[in-house]
DNA sequence: GTAAAGTGTATAATCACTATACAGTCAAGC
DNA sequence: GCTTGACTGTATAGTGATTATACACTTTAC
């Protein structure tokens, strides 16, 4: 049976006098009997009585404050915080620890939001990813809108080291923002540097910076990737497979197209989803244009 | 010196094959050194070669696997369920583990804004606690909106044990609903039973249901205390210290009301705020009033 | 050759419990 | 008074993802 039925029913001349066991405070308060001994233990609440055999013994007093400490818990407040404000509690403190509670609640939620956003970044590329087979290697026309990224120039040769390096230096710098890189990375290569011997001579890698990012005037090496039409191929290469953008700049070329800025090239899937002899990245290069 | 720049400027012939050390895979992606000796451990990252003193040596090729176990990380997911996922990588289990995670985040933030408002119903209540001072004993006129609460009569003769009884009763019920109880409780007192005897007969104890809750309609014993006016009074006292009501009653005689509906006894600081010796509540008795 | 920096293992602590093992206690029915 | 079952006690280990510490060995730089 219930113990608060029984207790309610129990009504009658000592009833106020009566302690409540470990079994029935617990069951009042939806906790287990382990858990009140772990409070005991560590000094968040005591029983009022405890008996020659060590049994604990509760005093219907003591209801209220165990049911602002589960209040609290709910609340997601550290045990120890609890402890400290339940023993000198006044009406001032109670307001300072949940105004300091509710910022922190506040951050929280502000985190997975961005969390959030981050997930569906990352699900947007892989929705690009999981339509691009009767598209490989074929030229076609998207428009993207304005974005932001963090730019880097390679330093040296183009290798896949030398790559993979210069991107985590990017994402570390974006995550001392508190920026989660899920909006997609890749090369850039510089428009000015398509006629030079090495057409790969300035490029650097980026990094996208998530849309409706707050502060990015605070963040070093931002570039902006204007909005508009890029003719866009997916191919399986890495950034130092030239061919793929000597071919696309052929398109460029034959169908009256000017390159209208520096060159994307977007990592969509990269090698950890293929096999150790695969060892590419699934790209999509993206050419501004203009006629 | 930063590992990163280091191996940067290492640029040569030997760099491809060149692994790292754990110092340098860890730096490069913002971990410690036991982070990743416990990715080791459990399994979920191993370095590429452990040489015969048993240093862990890394390939660069691990650097984006690496990388997207901190991305998952970062966006909460457990450790085993990264592990799960990265060793039998494609791109519907990517997907599907990201769509399953955001499902997660989304209820976390539900469950966190509805913390959120718990915490901002119990800071109104204290804010009202903070200025009653003055007040006190003063029948004072003020207007409430609709109020929906869980109400369960008292069963027996009313006394302190049988109303935190009854009280957590109804709180376990909310829990069980996920509703933090933040918005309010305490005693709802009969209209009809103003006349009789027992002014407390059929009394009970009610627990406000925080506003925009949804699926009300799933919760037992609601009951809708309707908006309007009603003449409130501050006072240190139980409910079952009928004299403060008898007073409030007399004024509402006095000034040519009427009693509109169910009288109710809000509890607005518990003896928890108070020595033991006090062993009452701060109450705010709110009768509801037309002319 | 030495010192500093880096690496290895092993262990304890964090937080708020939960689970388990094993022993003692209490209340009801016979 | 005895048995049974429900209840209570203590003690210990495990959870998850680290961090911190202690102590020994190796590599690198000068």
């Amino acid at each position: 049976m219930c113990a608060i039925m029984q207790l309610a029913q129990r009504k009658g001349e000592r009833l106020v006098e009566r302690y409540l066991s470990i079994g029935e405070m617990a069951e009042i308060h939806n906790l287990t009997r382990q858990t009140l001994i772990y409070y005991d233990k560590i000094g968040l609440f005591k029983p009022a009585y405890v008996d020659e055999n060590g049994y604990r013994y509760y005093s219907s007093y003591q209801i209220p404050f165990l049911r602002e400490i589960c209040f609290f818990k709910a609340a997601g407040i550290k045990l120890e915080d609890i402890k400290n404000h339940i023993n000198k509690r006044d009406l001032q403190t109670a307001i300072s620890l949940l105004e300091y509670h509710k910022r922190f609640i506040d951050k929280e939620i502000e985190r997975l939001m961005s969390i959030r956003e981050s997930i569906a970044n990352r699900l947007a590329i892989y929705e690009k990813a999981s339509n691009f087979q009767e598209e490989l290697s074929k030229p076609i026309i998207e428009t993207f809108p304005e974005r932001h990224v963090v730019f880097l120039p390679y330093n040296g040769e183009l290798k896949k080291q030398v790559l993979h390096l210069t991107i985590m230096q990017i994402w570390n710098a974006l995550s001392k923002h508190e920026i989660m890189p899920s909006a997609g990375f890749g090369t850039i290569i510089k428009k000015e540097s398509l006629c030079k011997e090495n057409i790969l001579e300035g490029a650097g890698a980026y990094v996208a910076i998530p849309a409706r990012t707050e502060h990015i005037e605070q963040i070093a090496n931002v570039m902006t990737l204007p909005a508009g039409e890029y003719v866009c191929m997916y191919k399986y290469g890495m950034p130092y497979d030239t061919h793929f953008l000597y071919n696309l700049l052929s398109w460029v070329k034959e169908n009256h197209y000017q390159v209208a800025g520096d060159i994307v090239d977007a990592c969509i899937l990269d090698t950890t989803f293929y096999d150790k002899d695969t060892e590419v990245d699934l790209c999509q290069l993206q050419i501004p244009i203009k006629k």
